[in-house]
DNA sequence: AATCTTCCTGCGAATCTTCGCAAGAGCTAT
DNA sequence: ATAGCTCTTGCGAAGATTCGCAGGAAGATT
């Protein structure tokens, strides 16, 4: 848990002025939990700062992502925030096909990491990490269901009752 | 290389309907090379089918990035589509300060997904995968640049004489 | 080859995201 | 505290991407 001065002082130290719609964003994204798309976050801040605009939302959020203040996950094209706990980093793993979105533990990526930066000496930045793919229960789908073409352009939802896309995972688990 | 033909069969085999829009993207790309952006395809492609919409050519290219034909890679928040020879899937490292993108071989990548798909059953499809961070040279500057806050809300672009964006990565090195 | 069914495309509109600029708000040094 | 310098914000507009629908085309069937 970080409280808001820390969040000043990050701003702070990186040459950045400390606005209450910086602060109002980052408290809100912490306060909801989970990944959270920028209308969501706008409503949010709104409650108590109405004026604020979404524009602002928008570019306060790509900041402070930048700064590695908050995780920026792609759901199905469009950023999702999460508040980034200090010494919790982790990447995201997102289903193609149900769009949810599970945590995925540094172990795995850590190393990957590590041996980007000897052989190719890029930083890979962890908790910017997308992968897409196919989730467990999807990928069982898809075997079964190998007998009619039910192929459709826009997106499948098939597992879209979860609760991932609109409150932010259902990752009790990996952390 | 694969031939027109194999783009038709492709198609046919997941049920889709093989159409001129469709192939006439898949060429444009193919024929480009590199990354490229929507809006360019659509400019190549209009050059033999002038009345292509480009509506459609984000749904194509959506579309056959889902197929696996092309690979679609983020650069700076904008998807950009490569043609995916078959056998030689990689990863895209794109640096978040110069949107340089660079080929990731699958050395690394192919225990990655091992282990996510071993521990968390989760299907990683590498040829989707951008990973953002700091290319070399970038990060170097970063190092010694320690004097001045030049910071901007803006997207840096200081090594952005780079080749990268607009045609299609100076990616000689790692296949 | 003609017909039928369903998928795709083109088009216009809606939506999402970013941009440009002038007014307002942080921070620094008086 | 005040004044000054710039960074930020809000606002309107532009740009990028997606949606919905009706006409047109691909593939199956006869």
């Amino acid at each position: 848990m970080q409280n808001p001065n820390d969040t000043a002082q990050s701003l702070r130290a990186t040459g950045h002025r400390v606005t209450i719609q910086r602060v109002a964003v980052l408290d809100a994204i912490r306060e909801m939990g989970g990944h959270v798309a920028v209308d969501q976050v706008a409503a949010r801040v709104r409650e108590k700062h109405p004026q604020m605009d979404l524009a602002t939302v928008y570019r306060t959020a790509g900041l402070l992502s930048r700064l590695h203040l908050l995780n920026e996950v792609s759901i199905g094209g469009v950023n999702h925030y999460e508040y980034s706990a200090p010494g919790k980093r982790h990447g995201h793993m997102v289903c193609e096909h149900c769009d949810r979105a599970i945590h995925a533990s540094t172990t795995h990526l850590d190393e990957l990491r590590e041996a980007l930066l000897r052989d190719t000496g890029f930083e890979l930045h962890l908790e910017h990490l997308t992968m897409s793919g196919l989730c467990q229960d999807c990928r069982q789908d898809e075997e079964h269901s190998h007998s009619g073409h039910t192929h459709a352009q826009t997106q499948h939802h098939e597992h879209s009752m979860s609760p991932a896309l609109d409150r932010g995972a259902g990752m009790g688990s990996q952390q």
